[in-house]
DNA sequence: ATGCGACTGGGACGATCGTCCCACTTTCAG
DNA sequence: CTGAAAGTGGGACGATCGTCCCAGTCGCAT
């Protein structure tokens, strides 16, 4: 009912899609289902975007900016943490492969805690991923979750005093890949004990990929 | 035009059906689509199918049951492959990781002839994810992959002489995880250095899950 | 206060969706 | 040979989609 500008609008409306495509999936975020979840008249959608795909556009870029604090300081905080049972041969980057599977768990923890959003960005992915205009999306998607997984591995790095054999892109794509996956498996199994050992073992890998200083 | 039994009229759509969600993506899987790929007229499907909705239940069953060929000899036949260089400290599973290796650069290999198929499986289990009565698809579909790397990682373990310290069926979904990750990041990027990068990774932690004889 | 431009509401348009119906043709058991 | 059953074609239905239009109304600079 109030007078909103245009720009809030774009906003309240991205806002509202993201809701309702976490929800009821992309498929029933209709524009009208939109402004619904936003309480707004259809006309005020027309007016804010030109179309529903510029709006999808949009609500990818703004959203793939805002993962930042959802999902770095999932391994970016805390100390050591307790840490499992250990039994490796290798002595030397204990603390690394500690710190790297406590992140992973911390992110477990924030995917246990609101699964639509992360199935929301695994359908906006795929969504981009059909049609070669809207395929760049995709791709900015994941060199953002590279972005953040290379500022997590060089952290975690520092702080167990390690250092990355390779550039830490490569180790931060085989993160990105094995978060993906752990990711997927879970929301269809929702089994927990599975996804820790799937973190355990993604974080074994990865730290063999750094030398203690 | 020519008289076609009901049954076969229904594999002829899943065919069509599946080929049409590969190429163009689920939702451009329209029933009308559906009948123009597999050059029929609309009334056969719903003679065929009581709905789309149970057309594509059957669709994913079937699919599903059908990944055994597209997937298990990619893991399962060849003996050593040349192996990437080395450098681990530890030595007795080496043969395991080099097998392992092996059976997910033939995956890559799989997947970069026939992305789009690996991308409607993707998409065919979002679908599924959605709404509870379709729940059990998905993990039905995952089970199945489940079953598949069990039978792969005993035989490479059996090939390599090695003991899996955890049930196999534990590497299994790490195996799954791990697959499905890079499934999808490739997919995005179509990065083959990464893909095997992270393929490398993927073997290393699943090598380490089990013990030499 | 006042007028112009920004914003809103509701209704309507054409396209396309899933589904259904019915007249028709072919097949095959008896 | 014949009649019931199985399969086919095309058109139509109501619902819903994205988009558009236009008459109204509010806010704000002047």
């Amino acid at each position: 009912m109030p007078r909103i500008p245009a720009a809030e609008r774009r906003a309240a409306l991205i806002d509202a899609g993201l809701r309702l495509i976490a929800r009821d999936g992309l498929a029933q975020a209709t524009t009208r289902a939109i402004v619904a979840e936003a309480g707004m008249s259809l006309a005020s959608f027309h007016y804010a975007f030109e179309s529903r795909d510029a709006f999808l556009d949009e609500l990818i870029a703004v959203v793939v900016a805002n993962e930042q604090q959802a999902v770095l300081p999932a391994l970016d905080v805390g100390p050591d943490g307790g840490g499992a049972d250990g039994g490796d041969g290798d002595g030397g980057d204990h603390d690394l492969r500690a710190i790297l599977e406590d992140g992973l768990l911390r992110y477990l923890d924030h995917l246990a805690s609101d699964p639509e959003h992360e199935q929301a960005m695994l359908e906006l992915t795929q969504y981009a991923l059909r049609s070669p205009e809207r395929h760049p999306l995709a791709v900015a998607q994941y060199r953002r979750y590279a972005e953040l997984a290379e500022q997590a591995l060089a952290t975690a790095a520092e702080r167990a005093g390690a250092a990355w054999r390779e550039p830490v892109a490569e180790a931060a794509g085989v993160l990105v890949a094995f978060t993906d996956g752990i990711t997927l498996t879970w929301l269809v199994h929702r089994d927990d004990a599975a996804a820790r050992a799937a973190a355990r073992a993604a974080a074994d890998a990865l730290s063999r990929m750094a030398d203690p200083a």
